[in-house]
DNA sequence: GAATCATATTTCCGAATAGG
DNA sequence: CCTATTCGGAAATATGATTC
């Protein structure tokens, strides 16, 4: 029995690599299931050990037709002998699959984001998230365009509308040259460099609802902190069949290209501008 | 308090395997 | 070689929670 549990941690998969609990499971499975011809760890086998009576539960929780309580997490990481730390990980993994909202997702993703072992394995992941929670690390990126651009943190923290603080900008500047946005020339001067940022799905997704939930923030206040000329909002409003919606999506993206391609290539911008595109749904699709 | 949704258990059935 | 038994997976059903 005991070379049977060390046997299962040579092939348990790490479950800091992981941000999706159902991925994890599954990879565990598989690896203990399938891999060798001791087919040890079954469904069965899972149920008895995490003591469901069901045989099939590992399998609904996988496939996504069931999701984990408080009381059925202890019985999983109970099962898949986590230690306390890795059942606390476990835990909050869960509960970020699970939230409807992606401002429950951010809380549980802050959590899991501390975790020292997480760190370890996917350290740049938590900048690259960091980069999208805040609106203003784009904008100082573009900035650096701007031939009377200073790189003095309390100049940057000043020309911004809201204003930020110094400090933000110092720290702002830190992190876009960690993540390769930024670096600098033989003259130690900051340049942009071409780089994308590449986070997992899971973060990647997350990071984005808050990068334009901040955006569109920062729209909203425009109304009143930007003058008219300096700033255009409008909008429609219009009925159309859902078919419409990848031909939308198209032309929506040739005129971001467009504007890219016609604008941003001119020398010497004084400010930066936030151009966003939305399009959304307001009354239920009928059939 | 009925209706609906999600969770958990029971049942069913085919495949593999051990025993006669 | 056949049959009984066990195992694995999925569907059906029961139970519990939540919403209106």
């Amino acid at each position: 029995m005991i070379l049977l549990s060390q046997y299962m941690d040579t092939l348990k998969p790490s479950l800091y690599e992981y941000l999706d609990y159902r991925q994890y499971l599954r990879d565990l499975y598989t690896s203990l299931n399938k891999k060798e011809e001791r087919r040890f760890f079954s469904l069965r086998y899972f149920s008895r050990a995490a003591g469901f009576s069901s045989p099939n539960y590992l399998k609904l929780v996988m496939d996504g037709a069931r999701n984990l309580t408080q009381k059925s997490i202890r019985k999983f990481s109970r099962a898949l002998k986590l230690d306390s730390e890795e059942t606390e990980f476990f835990e909050n993994l869960v509960y970020m699959n699970q939230s409807p909202s992606t401002e429950e997702k951010n809380h549980y993703y802050a959590r899991l984001s501390q975790s020292q072992p997480y760190l370890e394995a996917k350290g740049l992941e938590k900048d690259q998230y960091e980069y999208f929670t805040q609106w203003y690390y784009a904008v100082i990126r573009e900035m650096i365009l701007m031939p009377h651009f200073r790189e003095n943190p309390q100049w940057i923290a000043d020309q911004l509308v809201p204003k930020i603080t110094g400090r933000e900008a110092a720290q702002a500047i830190e992190l876009l040259v960690r993540l390769g946005l930024l670096r600098r020339d033989p003259q130690g001067r900051l340049e942009q460099a071409e780089r994308n940022i590449t986070s997992g799905e899971i973060v990647r997704h997350l990071a984005l609802c808050n990068f334009h939930r901040s955006m569109m923030q920062r729209a909203q206040e425009s109304i009143d902190a930007i003058p008219g000329e300096e700033r255009d909002i409008s909008a429609i409003t219009i009925a159309i069949h859902t078919a419409k919606m990848p031909e939308l999506k198209k032309k929506m993206a040739e005129f971001r290209k467009e504007v890219h391609a016609l604008l941003g290539d001119e020398k010497g911008p004084n400010a930066v501008y936030q151009i966003n595109f939305q399009v959304f749904r307001l009354t239920k699709i009928s059939s």
